[in-house]
DNA sequence: AAGAAAAATTCAACCGATTGCAAAGAATGA
DNA sequence: TCATTCTTTGCAATCGGTTGAATTTTTCTT
């Protein structure tokens, strides 16, 4: 088995006598070298096996072609969508993509932020763990003018794009449907009121009582790190209030359905008793009996506009301006709230 | 906001008064450097804020410290979980991952390899697509002494490690319990069979019928690329025939959530009339109701091992000769199937 | 046909770390 | 004291493209 050594650009320069300057001009659709001389080039480059060395390139025009993208944890039913997404669009531009998990954790997220700024990525995306309450740790790169977008966990910074649903909405969207169906006493799930996704759902939460004219009150708030037992647990304390709820409005999937099925082991019939929307639309939410009401939050689009959106901002490097950017969201009604199929 | 410059080893070894050679190899503790010359230079290069630029590394050392992934989706519980796992052991010894997806697809699959091939990885990990039926594609890696490792969806090679579970024992458990739990018409429904995870679960259900003393017949099989819809045929085909099958094992948790919530919305109890058992351990099985007896296959396990054998692989050269690793796998029962609890 | 402008190509420095080999300095031995 | 060996450090080439400026070639004007 013989040893290939790889071809060069000097190899096509030499077997085509003209400079290695040419070749490299000419691989690249240079405007300034003639059209037949890059057809002879790229067909020679072809009859070789050239591959282009993307450590020197790098070295020399110091771009490194890679994007980063930091999430507290990939394997969930919607980071994983956003991810394809990602991958999707940046594979197909010629990007590259490391990925780095913060575990929900402030220390890893930091430690993820650095190992992006030593791999001199060229852009980053970034969803925010749990328990971030400064982003000082991008200042690094944002210093450097590498652009960094977040995206669903977001944060408010003057030289970020934002990419997100409209949660507010979204939250007040469920929760008028919750108190269409005659809901009264709407418990809201949801994570640590630092993320937006949480703080604004509970927002459109409040809005929705507020312009039905029913009290707002804290003890049907509860909130955690958000998880199946989140919803676990709203369950038990909703069995322990008198009066009880006759509502749900859970942030995730996982905390609605597990909300839900432990409700039902208690003996409470769901939506007659109590209805429950949740958020996501993750699979789980039409496998549960009944199947979840919940929004459908589209994580691969999510994650090919956030990738576009960054390649954009990369090559554009006078400020790509956009703030915020919204994506539509769409309350899926199915029968977990719907009394109306009860009669 | 001032334009900072990178730190290289020349202003390492210019602040220092040595020269760029040893504050190289200090860096990276080199035996024929002077213990405490390597310590001024690692004092130094913190103070300045250096960072090692791995393109200029990468390119003199012709190493990239770059492992590749190629999977069907990602966006799959159980792909997901493998990405998870690798990413971790992949972050922690230093090394960046580049995720490639294949859709499924064998001529995306070849793409993708050469994507991969391009970018230099130092190792790559694959799970295969549906349809591929060779693996050439692999082959200008190999001959680069490059290691390719297999898991899951793997493929015979003399030069390559295969990680996988003992997909013939899974599969003969399955139905073996299905067996015990009274069934004696069972069908199986999988995917291609070109791929070894179902072929192999098909083998284990052949010999636990046969072991039983129950002949085998082709009408019990349906394949197809495996997803919701192949449950959801299944469970129709099932509803046409006479007798009636009783009992259903299907290699994946969402086709035998989706068969076994189509047959009982046909008015089919399970596991009364037809016991299931799915595959994988996915959420949706314990979300499911009755709750999907499956059998665990431990996808995070699964990419961690994959991650730590390939840059083992990386590491020794010299033929790291193990041929297959086989992880556990274990039935979880479940419900679906469980008729005693019925009585 | 000479001169000017435009097009195409080449020159040569450069990106930043690595590494074989030479060299200087220090320690050991006779 | 001088030769020998071991430590430690430096020199300089190298990895393979990229790019501003210079040069050559071609095309266009008049």
């Amino acid at each position: 088995m013989q040893e290939h050594k790889d071809i060069t650009i000097y190899d096509i320069a030499e077997k085509l006598d003209i400079s290695p300057a040419t070749v490299s001009r000419g691989l690249k659709d240079h405007p300034a070298i003639k059209k037949e001389t890059k057809k002879r080039i790229k067909e020679m480059a072809a009859k070789l096996g050239y591959q282009n060395n993307t450590f020197a390139s790098n070295l020399r025009s110091r771009k490194t072609n890679t994007i980063g993208i930091i999430i507290p944890r990939i394997n969930s039913a919607f980071m994983s969508s956003v991810i394809a997404g990602v991958e999707h669009v940046v594979n197909s531009k010629g990007y590259n993509l490391i990925i780095s998990q913060s575990q929900e954790d402030y220390d890893k997220e930091i430690a993820s932020a650095t190992t992006m700024f030593n791999s001199r990525v060229d852009g980053l995306l970034v969803s925010l763990a749990s328990n971030t309450d400064r982003i000082q740790h991008f200042e690094s790169l944002l210093r450097k003018k590498i652009p960094v977008i977040f995206f669903d966990r977001v944060f408010s910074h003057p030289d970020c794009t934002n990419i997100v649903i409209d949660n507010v909405q979204a939250g007040y969207d469920a929760v008028m449907h919750l108190i269409d169906q005659g809901c009264k006493r709407i418990m809201y799930v949801g994570g640590s009121l630092k993320r937006n996704v949480y703080a604004d759902r509970l927002k459109g939460y409040k809005l929705a009582l507020s312009d039905k004219g029913i009290a707002f009150s804290d003890k049907y708030v509860h909130t955690d790190v958000l998880s199946e037992q989140t919803g676990i647990d709203a369950a038990r304390k909703i069995l322990e209030m008198h009066p009880r709820p006759d509502g749900v409005f859970a942030a995730s999937d996982s905390s609605a359905v597990a909300c839900m099925q432990t409700l039902q082991e208690a003996g409470i019939r769901v939506p007659h008793d109590v209805a429950v929307v949740g958020f996501n639309n993750d699979p789980i939410s039409w496998i549960a009996r009944p199947r979840l009401t919940t929004v459908n939050y589209p994580g691969n689009e999510m994650g090919q506009i956030a990738a576009t959106t960054l390649i954009n901002a990369i090559h554009k490097s006078p400020a790509s301006s956009l703030t915020t950017l919204v994506l539509k969201h769409e309350l899926i009604i199915r029968d977990s709230s719907n009394r109306s199929a009860l009669k």
